[in-house]
DNA sequence: AGCACGCCGACT
DNA sequence: GTCGGCGTGCTC
């Protein structure tokens, strides 16, 4: 083994560096016992301090350790190794996000119950023998077991109506044999060929573009089509050609949880769900998932950005679809974007990456305007579905009732929509009833105690909520400041007052709140959704969850209740944001080929974004948008950084932030911005304050950032320095 | 990231 | 007199 210093053969035991799940900047050494074999990727239990952790055996020299210090690793665990192209890749995104690599490792290592192969469970399976005394539920058991087939205890209970003693009883009569069943993999094997699409020209072409029409496939392809395209179905057939050379296959999906409709049209094309991976996945569910990926069983996992760590063994494509979508920037611990290392794993791992959208970001199809991507448009929505005609609504010239939020041409809209038995959908992106509560005797606006916003009312639940830490309080009848009884007034609308003000027009139309908050969770979701595209619904209030890749076949109306959210602050990236969340939610309308109308309420009907969205005109918009870019040096025409600083103390956060900034080097081609404080300036009751550093497209940013860390004096007390490469926000 | 060690306030 | 707060430092 290369790693282990060569020393004389036969007393001294090797050497291997383990990368510990640590914020240390080097793979930690360890002694391999005789008899262990500690290969490069091994995944090894190690002792650290008081505990043992897991870590995974790394490349490359061991450095220099106090042999005082060195411990022997405890065991190596039966496990696929982790994949050198893997290691490369979890090496490349600490170098990129200036992560110590340990706790970027650790994001692969999240199903430590996995490591070790699952136990082989115990399978039933009807012998010779019968027992003494045959009763009823014992003749359903073995009536059930008599087709010679291998049973679960539990299973064959449940099949056979019965409780697991009768089973139990059994047994002990040897009427049952007991075999070992090796561990089910989680999901089917996806069959290439189990339904072949028919395409349209337009997509057939696509999918030539992207298998590289005989030769190779593109490296990075942008499938840029409107909603209702077929983007899906088109790479459906990379995934389809990745399954038949016999590699694994990662689909990238923002927040995954909620998009059933997704793991069904892939069902009908490859006969079975693909493989799920996400935070709300079930515990033993997300250890098959971890470990069959290693093991190669499972052959497609549909994921969120998480799933991009998961040890595939062979993994030979990888598709972001929605690539501009912003849940992809992970933005706690190691702060990347899912987007861009996906390209990043498909480089390394020498495959073809296919991102995916309606709604480009900028970036990509910055990409694909110069080559960098093979940019793959199709411009059509498929199978007779027509885009909604879009109009505005000036809310200066048709204000809505007082007290209200619904102008009386969108009502007159949905009054007609709900009339001929279709579907509305009012769009909001603001959770609960009121964003902001004050009192009208004394101005008291109720704010969260540990951040710096306010307490959106949720009436439904008779709470005071912090959107941003969890904060809740009971919603009050009196004002703390004044103690003013009943002169609370909430302030703006969220989806919840949207509803009551629908409930006042429409009081027999079946209306439904849906938003990420609601009770019962990703389940009950899945139902409502289910029961929305039924028809059982009639008008639909939804923040952006409604937006997300969901098909509504009857809706044929979306009114976007403020349509000028978004774009309240002046970052340039809110612009793009607004248009990409306003296009997907009016695509949500005629996907079935039924005339449909958008309405969008705005104050600002000549501002470029919403004339960008009516018009129709994308182009134009993204030309703008580009060259907007470009002139400012922003992103991808340049480079960013955001240092946050964070602190308990106010006082303290500032004045490490203004050291940090002097420590920042002159350089030619790099400038530093700020201090200024962070535009959530307190969060969970810790003061934030940003620098930005900006260069050039050639900076080498990340060796200045780690200079000016390196240079400024060492954080003191609650201060904490978080380093986001490639922020979303460039303010 | 954990976890232990270590030094200053309110209680059985 | 102790329990316990979290600041500081270490883990091959």
């Amino acid at each position: 083994m290369k790693d282990s210093p060569q020393l004389p053969l036969g007393c001294e035991t090797a050497i291997v560096p383990v990368m510990v799940p640590l914020p240390t900047p080097q793979a930690y050494s360890y002694a391999v016992p005789e008899g262990l074999e500690a290969a490069p990727g091994a995944i090894v239990q190690v002792p650290l301090g008081p505990r043992q952790v897991a870590g995974i055996v790394w490349d490359g020299e061991t450095d220099a350790v106090d042999p005082k210090k060195l411990r022997p690793i405890t065991h190596v665990f039966d496990c696929p190794p982790i994949a050198a192209d893997m290691r490369r890749f979890l090496d490349w995104v600490a170098a990129y996000t200036l992560s110590p690599p340990g706790l970027v490792a650790r994001m692969a290592l999240r199903a430590p119950a996995a490591f070790e192969p699952a136990a082989p469970t115990q399978g039933l399976r009807l012998g010779r023998a019968r027992p003494e005394r045959m009763t009823a539920a014992r003749e359903r058991v073995i009536a059930m077991a008599e087709d010679g087939l291998s049973w679960t205890r539990t299973g064959l209970a449940r099949a056979a109506g019965v409780s697991v003693s009768v089973v139990d009883g059994l047994l002990k009569q040897d009427v049952f044999e007991t075999i070992l069943i090796p561990p089910q993999p989680v999901v089917p094997h996806p069959d290439p060929d189990f339904r072949l699409p028919e395409l349209s020209d337009d997509q057939q072409a696509a999918v030539r573009r992207l298998l590289g029409e005989g030769g190779k496939p593109p490296a990075v392809s942008l499938i840029d089509g409107v909603t209702g395209s077929g983007k899906t179905e088109v790479y459906f057939e990379a995934v389809a050609e990745t399954i038949r050379q016999g590699r694994q296959v990662l689909i990238l999906l923002p927040e995954i949880a909620l998009t059933s409709v997704f793991l069904e049209r892939f069902e009908r094309r490859f006969g079975c769900k693909p493989a799920e991976w996400h935070s709300e996945l079930a515990p033993r569910m997300r250890e098959k998932v971890w470990r069959q990926a290693a093991t190669g069983d499972v052959r497609v996992v549909a994921g969120a950005r998480s799933s991009l760590f998961l040890p595939f063994e062979n993994l030979g494509l990888v598709i972001v679809d929605e690539e501009h979508d912003a849940a992809y920037k992970q933005e706690d611990r190691v702060f990347y974007n899912a987007r861009d290392m996906a390209v990043v794993r498909a480089h390394i791992g020498g495959f073809p990456a296919i991102l995916a959208s309606a709604t480009p970001s900028i970036e990509s199809r910055v990409n694909a305007d110069s080559g960098k991507y093979a940019d793959i448009r199709l411009p059509e929505r498929f199978g007779g579905a027509a885009l909604p005609d879009l109009h505005l609504i000036d809310m200066r010239r048709d204000p809505p009732a007082r007290g209200g939020f619904l102008s009386p041409k969108l009502l007159e809209a949905m009054k007609k929509t709900v009339a001929e038995g279709e579907q509305a959908l009012l769009f909001l992106n603001r959770r609960g009833y009121a964003p902001l509560t004050l009192c009208r005797v004394c101005g008291h606006r109720f704010q969260c105690p540990d951040c710096s916003s306010w307490l959106v009312e949720h009436r439904f639940r008779r709470q005071l909520q912090c959107h941003h830490c969890g904060h809740n309080e009971p919603a009050p009848e009196a004002c703390p400041e004044c103690g003013t009884l009943d002169h609370l007034v909430a302030c703006g609308p969220g989806v919840e007052r949207i509803a009551e003000e629908v409930d006042s027009h429409f009081p027999d139309a079946r209306t439904i709140v849906l938003s990420s908050d609601m009770a019962g969770g990703v389940r009950r979701l899945r139902l409502e959704l289910e029961a929305i595209a039924k028809g059982e619904v009639d008008i639909v209030i939804g923040t952006q969850l409604v937006a997300k890749g969901h098909n509504f076949p009857m809706m044929t109306l979306v009114g976007i209740v403020d349509s000028d959210l978004g774009l309240a602050n002046g970052d340039p990236r809110a612009a793009e944001r607004t248009f990409q969340l306003l296009s997907q939610v009016t695509g949500r309308a005629g996907r079935s080929g039924r005339k449909s109308i958008g309405l969008l309420q705005t104050y600002q009907p000549a501002h470029p974004v919403i004339q960008a969205i009516v018009s129709g005109d994308r182009d134009a918009f993204y030309e703008r948008e580009i060259a907007e870019r470009e002139n400012a040096r922003l992103p991808p025409f340049g480079r960013m950084a955001a240092l946050i600083v964070s602190a308990a103390d106010r006082v303290a956060a500032e004045s490490y932030a203004r050291s940090l900034r002097q420590a920042a080097p002159g350089a030619r081609d790099i400038s530093v911005l700020g201090p200024a404080e962070a535009p959530m300036a307190l969060i969970r009751g810790r003061y934030r304050f940003r620098l930005l550093v900006h260069g050039t497209k050639q900076s080498d940013i990340q060796a200045y950032v780690a200079q000016m860390i390196a240079a400024a004096p060492g954080p003191r007390g609650s201060v904490r320095v978080q380093i986001d490469i490639d922020p979303q926000s460039f303010m």
